[in-house]
DNA sequence: TTGTATGCGTTATCAG
DNA sequence: CTGATAACGCATACAA
């Protein structure tokens, strides 16, 4: 900037002007451009962040096995809701991937240490370190989804995993299906356990807890562990809720190899409404899960609260309605 | 740091030591190290950005359609080895979306902003003007695969596209088919345009330009449409080389939809060993691509940069064994 | 071993 | 409208 001003004959103030904007003469203001632009003068945003006290950038923060965000195309649709909205605002949206406990030592200097302003995060337990970090930083933060543990007044958005899963279980039963089970993933999140407490609402007194396959994870190879474990408890079984579409499709394959046929032997449906559902053979039935635009609500009240405004208490569920396809 | 200094009874100069490791008494050093844990304090990165002039943050760009991003698994293994280098180094790594035309103007001051100190580079094609930037700036960076007017000294890292595709080409041709078509995606990229290469290097005299349907992108979408127009000029194909494994995959589905069987009718094979090769049914025969080792090498070789050695010129080539399964 | 002083590149607050 | 000048929070050369 110091040669800026002075490949201009002015001052670093009238320099700093013309960049943010101020009152400033035609000739200097041309003169400034001109400078810039011969001596390709770009502004040094560490020194602009700590004079500013801001990095217009936000975080997005996925507390997943890494694993499984490449396999999860929900999460990937949330970050890019997300990014438009903040890219609309002028804010960069930054990606940070943890994956280790020293990702997680690093990713606490990383937020309090000014390099973002915000951040939007995914997937977050109940405990999570990180969780901690944000809340204790007041850093403006919306979640996806809800820990259990989640402070009052930090937003969140989500959908309603309860009454989703109940009203797929609900009509998946319709169809005359007798003897229904569950591939359960993730209980030890909201989403999973969610869903579960859906399934069961829907099933009553039908409900019977040897149906209900726990698996660790919202993926491919937890949907075939869980499908075989299901078809060993119960050969008959003739209806499948799986947890995640991922988990649908791993449940699908193992169905293929055993030689039943979908939806005649047996129906299955998913939750997501994910590219997988619709690659599947045959296509899912599943709850569609609005990604895109759960991203770009999150980015949203960030940005709001940047705005200084504070977010009314609890949070926004967002609408998912169920796309019936051939599966069941 | 000043509460700290206060706290501790001693100056600013003495903390900074104890953060930055330098000669402390080790009275001074438990005082201020119980004063940090105190106050909680953090030191600010942009204040020491600034003074340091670096950030020990790397970014990670994709320079690909977004969508698409979601849609390859080699890109989220590429980026999970090299975070994997980048966290053992203590650095950030830092993921770039690139959604738009205003996105590409952000990243541009955010690169030269002094947020990074060098780059990861994935799917640049020839003149893109991130890739100007970098060059311009002399960022350290380094490029997995090369766009065609890459800059010398700015090293990458790949594999023989050439060499892959001709190989596996041949051993469809030596599985006894006589009417080999290719699904050739993206030739407007190396990768792309190489494999097409090595397609018509293994067949010789035997290729024939109307078997080979170009497609825009390495996606699903594309594959089916690809294998659509494969069948309608030659319906009698018995081969298929689909450039990924995601085209493959839409192949597939094409092929079981007009009821051909694979291998049976029709052997197919494609490129990159995804997830999706182990997935469709039957398995894919493909080129594995060894994903996380060229994140990783691509970081290595940016820190390598960041310690002040130059990289040999040219870049380096990842073996990529063929992994037959039962496609073809 | 420690304190002090200076500078990193900007923005913002003043007088002028 | 513009030019000085004081922060911003930290690292570091230098003096003590």
């Amino acid at each position: 900037m110091h040669d800026v001003a002075a490949a201009a004959g002015v001052s670093r103030g009238t320099v700093s002007r013309v960049i943010n904007g101020g009152y400033v003469s035609g000739a200097a203001r041309a003169a400034i451009e001109a400078a810039i632009a011969e001596v390709g003068y770009v502004p040094n945003t560490a020194a602009r962040n700590l004079v500013m006290q801001r990095s217009q950038a936000v975080a997005f923060l996925v507390l997943e096995p890494p694993s499984l965000i490449l396999e999860d195309p929900n999460i990937g649709a949330i970050m890019l809701g997300a990014n438009a909205v903040l890219s609309s605002a002028d804010y960069q949206l930054v990606n940070l991937v943890v994956d280790s406990a020293r990702d997680t030592e690093r990713i606490t200097k990383y937020l309090s240490g000014g390099f973002v302003d915000g951040a939007v995060i995914v997937s977050a337990r109940a405990n999570d370190p990180i969780t901690r970090v944000v809340t204790d930083l007041a850093l403006p933060a919306t979640f996806v989804g809800h820990p259990a543990d989640l402070k009052q007044g930090i937003p969140f958005i989500g959908i309603d995993n309860v009454g989703s899963a109940r009203a797929i279980t609900e009509r998946l039963a319709a169809t005359g299906r007798k003897r229904i089970g569950m591939i359960a993933a993730a209980v030890d999140r909201d989403s999973g356990a969610d869903r579960l407490t859906g399934f069961r609402q829907a099933l009553g007194r039908r409900f019977k807890p040897n149906l209900v396959a726990h698996v660790p994870f919202y993926d491919y190879a937890s949907g075939m562990e869980g499908m075989r474990q299901l078809l060993q408890r119960e050969p008959r079984l003739d209806g499948v809720f799986a947890a995640s579409d991922a988990v649908a499709a791993g449940a699908l394959q193992v169905l293929r190899e055993l030689g039943r046929s979908v939806p005649g032997d047996v129906g299955v449906v998913g939750f997501d409404d994910s590219p997988w559902a619709q690659r599947t053979d045959p296509a899912l039935s599943t709850v569609h899960q609005p990604a895109k635009e759960i991203g770009a609500q999150a980015a949203d009240l960030v940005l709001r609260q940047l705005g200084g405004k504070t977010p009314e208490p609890g949070g926004i569920l967002l609408p998912t309605p169920i796309v019936w396809r051939a599966s069941a």
